[in-house]
DNA sequence: GGTCCGAGTTCCAATATTTGAAACTTGGTT
DNA sequence: AACCAAGTTTCAAATATTGGAACTCGGACC
């Protein structure tokens, strides 16, 4: 059992509760992954109650199916680049980023923001896409990032846009760390936001996470009320105020619909081919 | 079995072929991933030789695991979001990656051109990261994507500089489509090429895969000549030709240099914060 | 050179897990 | 109402996983 892990909120008891061999498995991948840098069988034998010989053929069997990499000369496991092979075909695949695409450009176009796109994993906010006004796509740089629930626009929309218990389990979840002055850290603090979120049908970052960093936030429902993910434009104090992130909200609203509904009726077109290209 | 396997020996026929349990369930996912668009559970089934229960509950516990996701509004299962997680931090693990970002960058910048980074996963080339000029060439690939190793200018480099038996595991399992005229469609017609590769230093894709595209490819390898990756420099027919990439043979060669020294230098400074940023 | 030590690896019988034929449920169609 | 296909559950038999203990290997320290 570890000890206090670098940001891992508290640990889910149940949902890391092993389904099976696979179950276990998955948990070693996750383990060595979380060290966030190459590791020594025993650095994660140390970590893990796994018995010794269960736990070097878990690490073997993921060796060979490439989830993880082994490097010979320092003889450490770091997580495989099968992953990110895999990752791609998710990313691709998901409706939501796919479709999002042209709309966050166009957002971070008009808004001369940078707009994020993300959705809930676990008891974590996920970013599934992000664009600069100037820059151009990056890829792992930022999707695939993970950041707090309780402390980011897009986090507390989706929180207060998820049915009520599901809400809670996910805010059980939380290590509610105080980023900042502004960081909201407890449940009820969070709670008390969402019937106002939910009557705006968006949100703010108040510097909860980054000083002088603040954003506003809208979910992503279907027609059925399922969430999505969300959407968030973001700022500076030095730039602008909540005030004038406001002044967005009714162009984020109407993206996130459209959004919405784009990935709804989104029957894979075939034309990506998912055949190679490029040299 | 048990012999030291260090790339792969022969069971790579098999490849994906069980290692137990763990190995049928990630055959499962990448089945599922393979299709390249959500699925229902009876299309995975018909191309797969699991018993229905089996095949079931295999899905069950990836979705559980988030490794797949399922979507009740279309009853579809597509590679699921945990997989971007765990390759952003495969990829932000991944010592080449990490370090070779400035030097793609720098070159991108000197030559005016693309600059793909790539290594060698299971037979095919894996993208790790691409910078595109100012003016972009007109093609697609990023970070995840896999492209043929036998006709672009990074995998034809890779193969000749893998151990001779590696090189030919890896052959065995190309497909030898004809993208273009020049598309070498053999094993022998590969392996002649490979001598002046590695007497050269470096490798070319004379339009091999796109009619209009070629590039400049060399190896990246440690001082004990392990293949850790490959380099290359894109360009189209209208804008150079082959003496044109040729001149920038030195510039790669000692970029590839400078990335395997630092890449194997790289002891983790812990910039491992993993401060979450982003509202 | 020998001995000790810890990391990594293999063995193998006890045990818990997976397995899949068959039966059942659900939802839609004739 | 009867049918069919897709998805889900059951349960004893078959099999894979498990982990204590013993072994190998290479380096550190007399």
């Amino acid at each position: 059992m570890g000890e206090a892990s670098q940001l891992t909120p508290k640990e889910d008891q149940m949902a890391a509760a092993a389904d099976g061999t696979v179950g276990k498995a998955l948990d070693v991948l996750e383990q060595v992954s979380g060290f966030g840098r190459p590791v020594r069988f025993s650095e994660v034998l140390s970590q893990s109650d796994l018995p010794k010989p269960t736990l070097y053929r878990f690490m073997q069997t993921l060796t060979n199916q490439r989830m993880l990499e082994y490097d010979p000369d320092r003889q450490t496991y770091a997580p495989g680049t099968r992953l990110v092979r895999l990752a791609h075909s998710a990313w691709s695949q998901s409706s939501l980023a796919q479709v999002a695409g042209d709309h966050l450009h166009a957002l971070s176009e008009a808004t001369g923001e940078t707009v994020h796109l993300a959705k809930l994993d676990h008891a974590h906010v996920l970013y599934l896409d992000k664009r600069n006004a100037a820059q151009p796509v990056e890829m792992y740089s930022q999707a695939g990032k993970i950041g707090p629930a309780y402390c980011t626009g897009v986090g507390k929309v989706m929180l207060a846009f998820l049915p009520e218990d599901s809400a809670e389990v996910v805010m059980a979840q939380q290590s509610f760390h105080r980023y900042t002055e502004a960081t909201l850290t407890s449940p009820s603090a969070l709670r008390a936001e969402f019937p106002g979120i939910r009557e705006n049908g968006y949100g703010f970052d108040r510097e909860e996470h980054e000083p002088g960093i603040i954003c506003i936030a809208v979910p992503i429902l279907t027609e059925g009320h399922r969430l999505l993910g969300a959407l968030s434009v973001t700022s500076t104090t030095d730039r602008t105020n909540l005030a004038g992130l406001e002044k967005q909200a009714d162009r984020l609203k109407s993206t996130a619909r459209a959004i919405a509904t784009e990935a709804q009726a989104w029957s894979f077109p075939d034309h990506m081919t998912l055949k190679q290209t490029g040299p």
